[in-house]
DNA sequence: CTGAAAGCGCTTACAG
DNA sequence: CTGAAAGCGCTTACAG
């Protein structure tokens, strides 16, 4: 049904080779007018290579697969990040597929994921956001499939965006512009969940506090701590000399705020500013100043990595830390 | 260096199709130590089946591939949607791929997508929310390849939300809540963006308001329209017996109606409501009632249609249009 | 300037 | 109960 080298060969009275080595462009010494012949055939007749074909005789699959997780929260995979991956692919002419490991499985050490049950891809990018198991790390060294890490923080092979030096940043900044009342509102670290940005976006903010002789006042909700504490820190933090700034995890709590700020006097950029750390700047228009996670340099890097990583599987690659950007929010 | 049936075969003193056969669970009478023997092989060396070679005898490629569109805001892929896919191809067997053009080339009618420069999927579920130029169809019909549009509204083959219905059921919620002052904000179609949601989404609530003998109000900007116009409309519609309920196209333009209101006296929840259209729930704290769009459902059920698709492809399957959800926001 | 041979790793259809 | 033969569609290494 899909049309072979052969067929194409056949119809122009030359070999199957020679169609192939013309169609790939081997620098080889074919006449002019044979090129031109196959090249015009193959285009006639609406040639495809069969890539199953290519990749075993190739040994090689030309392609990256990305393991998420099924647990909700585990993974975290926006479409930015997917369009930076592309954008690696594409730079490296490799396929892109992704797979998901449904079972519970990563603590039972003989689950194995789907993706690698088969052999189809060079590398694979693991997308998993709290601390896998180590079965897995042990079970692509085992197969000699070469992995990457996104989103967490290892020793080697790994990319992740630089929380700490984001929220470190932002409040620099915030600083900077002349406020000195800057508190910070996020979820505290939970069971399978502990990102390392639940930590290290408090933990930059708190480090310029300090370093700027403030006091950092930090709410974590979760660890006891519930909206009702925030909303008293929130409506307690009002009417001091210059508003207060209050840094939000992420556009969830932001929206939290603005829930609990409902009903009461507060006015938002008056009585008190919003800041944020988001994906691709969500809520600007409440912000006085927002950082932007750099999603699609973290994808695009990724592969890169991923790429040199699958050229010589032994090398252990420090880690990709990759900045984040500062935007002014339209209150700035 | 990846291990293979002939190696397992060896060291079982079998032949590679009694390997083959046996990992495969083929009905076959093969003595019970024989099949042990050679599964307890198979899992001591870590055999993988390489895919490729799979492929090319079964003669098929059992994957599937989304095409993107590199065009900003041509395509939309939120995560939940990647979830739902991933959960129709675990329970289909299938790969996912993602694919982009990269160039821009749909309207160039030699433009081929890599995708389809190589034979390697069994299936295209495209994923290009503007009107796609006709070339692409033809494409797909030329290589035998089956494809289901996404999000779009199509003849056949294709899968999207109902936005009408969505709109309409959201409206009726509020007028049956006792609110009778309602209006709706969203942008207007633009070139290259006429996503049927621009227009299904006013729609749908004026066809509720109407129905319930009420005017509908509709601002759309972009369209001469400014935010300006926004800002002056949403103020004016305040001070009435009720408080109006504003529905948003999206939570980028309640984001928008938040930045407005800043500054002003209104306040949120008391003299105006919002309501909106979200992908999965962002900022219910601040509405009244939200509309969830049905990613994950359409996910799977785009694999799903695609698999009867392959299995038949000159079918022409009518449209799924999949319903939204309603949620009472958290001021309902 | 071109191609025959062998091989990649698997499966299908058949034979014994 | 098991396997030899042929084939899937391509490429590598070599020969002429």
């Amino acid at each position: 049904m899909a049309v072979t080298l052969k067929q194409i060969a056949a119809r122009c009275g030359v070999s199957a080779l020679t169609v192939s080595d013309i169609l790939n462009d081997k620098p080889k010494p074919y006449a002019a007018t044979t090129k031109a012949k196959v090249k015009a055939m193959a285009a006639e007749l609406g040639y495809r290579p069969n890539a199953a074909a290519r990749a075993i005789a190739r040994q090689r699959h030309a392609r990256i697969g990305v393991l998420e997780h099924s647990f909700k929260n585990a993974s975290w995979l926006p479409q930015a990040l997917v369009e930076g991956m592309l954008d690696g692919c594409e730079q490296a002419e490799l396929d892109l597929s992704i797979s998901r490991s449904s079972e519970e499985g990563f603590s039972d050490p003989t689950f194995v994921p789907r993706i690698m049950r088969e052999w189809c891809v060079d590398g694979l990018l693991v997308n998993i956001n709290y601390a896998a198991s180590p079965a897995l790390d042990e079970l692509c060294q085992q197969h000699g499939l070469p992995a990457l890490w996104l989103n967490c923080q290892r020793t080697d092979n790994c990319i992740y965006g630089d929380d700490r030096g984001a929220a470190r940043a932002l409040t620099e900044y915030l600083l900077a512009a002349g406020y000195r009342d800057l508190r910070y509102y996020g979820g505290a670290v939970a069971m399978r969940e502990n990102h390392y940005s639940k930590l290290d976006r408090p933990g930059g903010y708190e480090d310029a506090m300090r370093a700027a002789g403030l006091e950092p006042m930090t709410i974590l909700t979760g660890s006891g701590r519930t909206e009702t504490d925030l909303r008293a820190a929130l409506l307690g933090s009002l009417g001091g000399e210059r508003p207060p700034v209050w840094l939000a995890y992420s556009p969830a709590e932001l929206s939290t705020m603005l829930g609990l700020l409902i009903g009461t006097e507060a006015r938002v950029g008056v009585d008190l500013h919003l800041a944020s750390f988001t994906a691709s700047g969500e809520m600007a228009q409440v912000c006085i100043a927002q950082m932007r996670q750099p999603l699609e340099t973290i994808g695009r890097q990724a592969v890169a990595d991923l790429v040199k990583l699958i050229a010589d599987p032994t090398r252990r690659q420090a880690p990709s830390i990759v900045p984040w950007a500062l935007h002014p929010g339209d209150l700035a």
